[in-house]
DNA sequence: TGTGTAATTGTACTAATTGTATCATTGTCA
DNA sequence: TGACAATGATACAATTAGTACAATTACACA
């Protein structure tokens, strides 16, 4: 199935700039769940013909959407919408999508036989050493 | 006695390149025994095909494997896992692949918005509860 | 048993697709 | 006019896909 077109209005004599009108949609279609976690957006070349502007404004638009972790963008790859915790969720719901986050998790460090100790340990470093940043480059 | 199925998920959206995964992964299985020395993994192409990607990119993460000393790859052959990999190997093996599944799984948590304290609770927790056999189906 | 041919496997090189970085140009406004 | 923000042009880097090829194995058949 072909990717869900993305609908945007560029209204180029609004005053607004072009890579904000695009932020601002982007990111009111996705808080209007019309953009759901995993969508992939047309790549910045693609939507840039479509709305006949030069694509590094959409990648100007796709870099402030990805700081604000809203999407993720990936060289060579695409571009998605990304999780985004329901701003309204139960407590229970949040506790809940945790435990199976965890549960997923452990499972798997169990099925390679690492030990409790180990895992506990590993999960306690990390948490101490944790830095924002460090998302962005955990390929190494 | 038919090879045992490598068992891989691969996450389009992680941000991670495929190769990056499928190498982390064989790392971790071969670091927690699941693969063993002599073990035979799948041809490029059937792993290709079952992840549904291209077959280069299997080789790609084939390749670092290959250098990194953890498989060995055999042009007409098929690759295998390496026989007696050095014990400080396995050792810095082990760490590296709990390592990187704690990153990713803290990464998640942390992207959910989950706090530190909560991550390390439920951590604890559910390592005090756990029964291996209650999860042994439960990754899906 | 030997040998030729096809099948299977990994390799090498290249192309295509994607986002990134940097600098130039344009336009607005104090 | 000068400064600054927005946009455009160009070159680049990362990832994945396409194609041809080489090494090895399997197997039919003389």
């Amino acid at each position: 199935m072909p990717n869900k077109k993305l609908l945007l209005q560029i209204d180029f004599r609004s005053g607004l700039p072009i890579y904000t009108q695009i932020v601002n949609q982007v990111q009111a279609q996705v808080a209007g769940s019309v953009l759901k976690p995993g969508d992939q957006l047309p790549t910045v070349r693609a939507l840039a013909e479509e709305l006949r502007i030069n694509f590094n404004t959409v990648a100007r638009a796709y870099r402030i959407l990805d700081e604000a972790r809203i999407i993720s963008t990936q060289q060579g790859r695409g571009t998605y919408i990304t999780e985004i915790p329901p701003p309204k969720v139960t407590e229970r719901l949040r506790r809940e999508s945790l435990e199976a986050l965890t549960q997923r998790y452990i499972s798997e460090a169990m099925r390679l036989e690492f030990s409790k100790d180990e895992i506990n340990e590993m999960v306690r470093n990390q948490l101490k050493a944790w830095k924002a940043s460090a998302q962005a480059n955990q390929n190494e």
